[in-house]
DNA sequence: AAAATATTGTAGCATATACTACATAAAAGA
DNA sequence: TCTTTTATGTAGTATATGCTACAATATTTT
């Protein structure tokens, strides 16, 4: 039994950095068999089905992003130098992969997919504690509204970023920076 | 020749309106001759091949959101207001199937997948010189950032609104209208 | 060693998908 | 009217995909 549970698992990170690479959409039985070195007849012996190897896999991508966001913690900063730091951060090559794949598990969300749907609720409430513990405020009682608009706006850099809009990006970061 | 052309823009028509409510994922030839009350031999008959299709009946589908937008005209009004009118404005029955087709499109573009991605620069295109002459700021010079800022607020909540974060929308835009 | 269980290969199925070949019916042009 | 386009049906191809059946080989347990 634990032979088998720990196969599993290193199938899991191979197949998981696969996805990170090329997506769920290319995701089939045999690119991820090819990826790991083995056939889908083994995927399907080692998990009941696609879906099971689905929602395994991106859990554990959801870990490992999580985590690296833990990693990206600094000292609490206010709103303009927040919003700056964050796009620094989003461009980091380790960090790319993820929001590529975080765009595509919105697409999919957006039609109430699951696992897609829980699990992008789930990276997403790490988004709002992270900016939560992150931000510097005045008075207490505005962090709440002033963290909405930092995750609305870096959501909304994930967009024009896939869009290669980095000019508007910059724009925007220049008025948060003035307007302080 | 007249007539062909004409048959063709009512398949574009039909199909466009399947798109919209049923997204690019579902849509097979199969589905579209089934909404098209005809075969996916005769599609292939008035279309080269499925990409003919797809980017015609996507740039009929945009400019269709372009009109939408051009008719949801103001008057101009300041960032504050701007914001929770356009949020107001993309709940829009109307409007709603364009903005999941949005998502869509920004999914597929983030991999650079053609036509997708063009597609998806002009609409962001048609965003940019709405929220521009829609919006009143005291200076001039900082007319490009408020946009710019704007446009990613607001790309922002169509991502948290697929994911029914709608209690964060509201938070952010409390915190932007007493920013004043 | 024998029996039971776990691991892997080969082959195939059923379905879906984009697209084509061939043929016939309908319409338009001469 | 006759010929040439144009429109449509039937059927099929090639490929992909998730999954299964059956069998053979390892590995473990008794």
């Amino acid at each position: 039994m634990k032979k088998f549970e720990l196969k599993k698992l290193i199938i899991i990170k191979i197949i998981g950095e696969y996805i990170l690479e090329n997506g769920i959409k290319n995701a089939s039985l045999k690119n991820l068999a090819d990826a790991a070195k083995t056939s889908d007849r083994m995927l399907l012996h080692y998990f009941k089905d696609k879906e099971e190897m689905l929602t395994l896999t991106l859990t554990y991508i959801t870990e490992n992003f999580i985590n690296l966001l833990e990693k990206t913690r600094t000292e609490k900063m206010p709103f303009y130098s927040l919003i700056p730091y964050l796009y620094k951060e989003m461009k980091e090559t380790q960090i790319k992969p993820y929001i590529k794949l975080w765009i595509e598990l919105i697409a999919l969300s957006s039609k109430k997919e699951e696992p897609f749907y829980s699990i992008s609720r789930q990276i997403c409430n790490s988004f709002i504690s992270w900016i939560n513990t992150a931000i510097q405020v005045n008075n207490e009682e505005e962090k709440d509204q002033v963290s909405a608009i930092a995750l609305a706006t870096i959501e909304g850099f994930v967009i024009l970023d896939a869009l290669d809009y980095d000019c508007q990006i910059i724009k925007a970061i220049e008025g948060i920076k003035q307007k302080t």
